[in-house]
DNA sequence: TTTTAATCGAGAAAAATATATCGAGAAATT
DNA sequence: AATTTCTCGATATATTTTTCTCGATTAAAA
């Protein structure tokens, strides 16, 4: 690889990261200082080359017999995934969804700093979650640009999120995360991250009538 | 593939699957009685000969020219994904997130049905969410016994997840859907799908963080 | 010091997944 | 009735992702 290459990064990488950067942070804390390939993927049960693959994109070298240092691993992932500079974000959709993640303090952990919220019932409109301010959805444009929001979250209504992704857009938002159950509709240098719940539940559920049937 | 035959499905049809689910639902309720692979494949932005080989897993038979009858693939996805007959399920973990989860009434149509919860904090238990009741999680072992629940939800925070997950692996659950970031420890004809949302914003900041850098 | 054990990283191989090609069938159009 | 258009589904190909193999390197043990 060439100094100024961008190498595609696979999204299963992608997605692996955080897991090993949740089994370092451990081993921070618990003082351990080197931790090998092996290790992680025996935690996890993957395949050690995997792992070691997988760190190979976070620019990382390691060191035979001992394994890779933590301290700087956990740096590297971090770095790798943009979450050592948080970026902020707005949360669209006050509802019980909504309100969970804007209760859960862990996400600025994960690189987002969600600094405020809206909806369109008037009634959720000038409450605070955990300090971050509930607006009107009417507010949404003129507060973005004036914010430069990059990453906008929805948890409204399916019926509702095509709407509310266009307003984000127009307010200059570049990336969102949406839960709601429905393909959004948006240009495509715009990044869209699906949490599809009912996808994870049809894992689920079909695997577990097969092992059902499987016992018959 | 002979007549009793078990065929293995990868997991991405399975995430697939009720994205279609989702668009039939729609044309159903418009009115429409066929479509095609390449208009669901225009929708989600897929390849058409994906979508067909997807449907292929369900076992029916399109007509050439006009494709599927909607009626008729919306039963052959719902019963292939094991949501014509619900599940009961238990949850675990009545916090901010539990909440949403307990007070979504969606899940019923993605083939699981929340009947209890459990929390460890005496004040949550004796309360219902949507007509569930919550219990105090020393009643869990026998309910689960008693009640013949295959499914558990572990929304409870990541130091307490191991310990959750062995309660209900204990008490005859079969399958788990776990929202803590970390990796259960479970035998392994337990089935686990998790929720891993900081998997997800991986994804989503990575790619900010790269199209920032890309526009320099 | 020599031996042993563990690991990395490069390259090859295998497996899984996605995409392309094309003949045949069915509806609509000429 | 012939032609065009669209789609399915079987097969082949391409791409992506995972896993395997192995020599080199390092630390610890003998
Ligand atoms: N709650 C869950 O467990 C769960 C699970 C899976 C998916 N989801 C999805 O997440 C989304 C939210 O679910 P929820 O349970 O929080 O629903 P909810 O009804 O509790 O909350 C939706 C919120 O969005 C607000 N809203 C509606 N239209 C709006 C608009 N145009 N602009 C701004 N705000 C608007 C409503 O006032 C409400 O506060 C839905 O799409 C749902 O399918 C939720
Ligand atoms: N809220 C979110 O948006 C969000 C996002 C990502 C992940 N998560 C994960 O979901 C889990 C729950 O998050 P939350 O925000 O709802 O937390 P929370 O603190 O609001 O809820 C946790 C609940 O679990 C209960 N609990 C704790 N230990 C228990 C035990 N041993 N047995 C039974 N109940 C127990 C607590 O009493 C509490 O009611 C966590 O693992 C969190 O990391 C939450």
């Amino acid at each position: 690889m060439t100094t100024k290459e961008i190498k595609h990064v696979p999204e299963p990488v992608l997605r692996r990261l955080p897991r090993y950067l949740q089994i370092l942070t451990r081993l921070k804390e618990e003082g351990i200082k080197e931790v090998s390939s092996t290790r992680i993927a025996d935690e996890l049960r993957l395949d050690s080359t995997q792992v070691r693959k997988d760190i190979e994109f976070t620019g990382i070298i390691g060191k035979p017999k001992t394994g890779f240092l933590v301290p700087q691993l956990i740096h590297a992932i971090e770095s790798f995934l943009n979450w050592d500079n948080v970026t902020d974000a707005f949360l669209v959709g006050a509802g019980s969804l909504g309100t969970a993640i804007l209760g859960y303090p862990g996400f600025n952990n994960y690189g987002i700093n969600i600094i405020a919220a809206f909806d369109s019932n008037p009634e959720k409109a000038g409450g605070t979650i955990r300090n971050i301010p509930i607006f009107h959805i009417d507010k949404l444009p003129d507060l973005s640009h004036r914010m430069h929001v990059h990453i906008g979250i929805i948890t409204v209504p399916a019926a509702a999120a095509n709407e509310v992704a266009t307003m984000m857009i127009d307010g200059g938002i570049k990336a969102i995360w949406n839960f709601a159950p429905v393909q959004l509709r948006v240009p495509k240098e715009i990044i869209v991250e699906n949490v599809l719940l009912h996808a994870s539940l049809s894992v689920l559920t079909r695997k577990l009538g097969q092992s059902i049937q499987d016992q018959k």
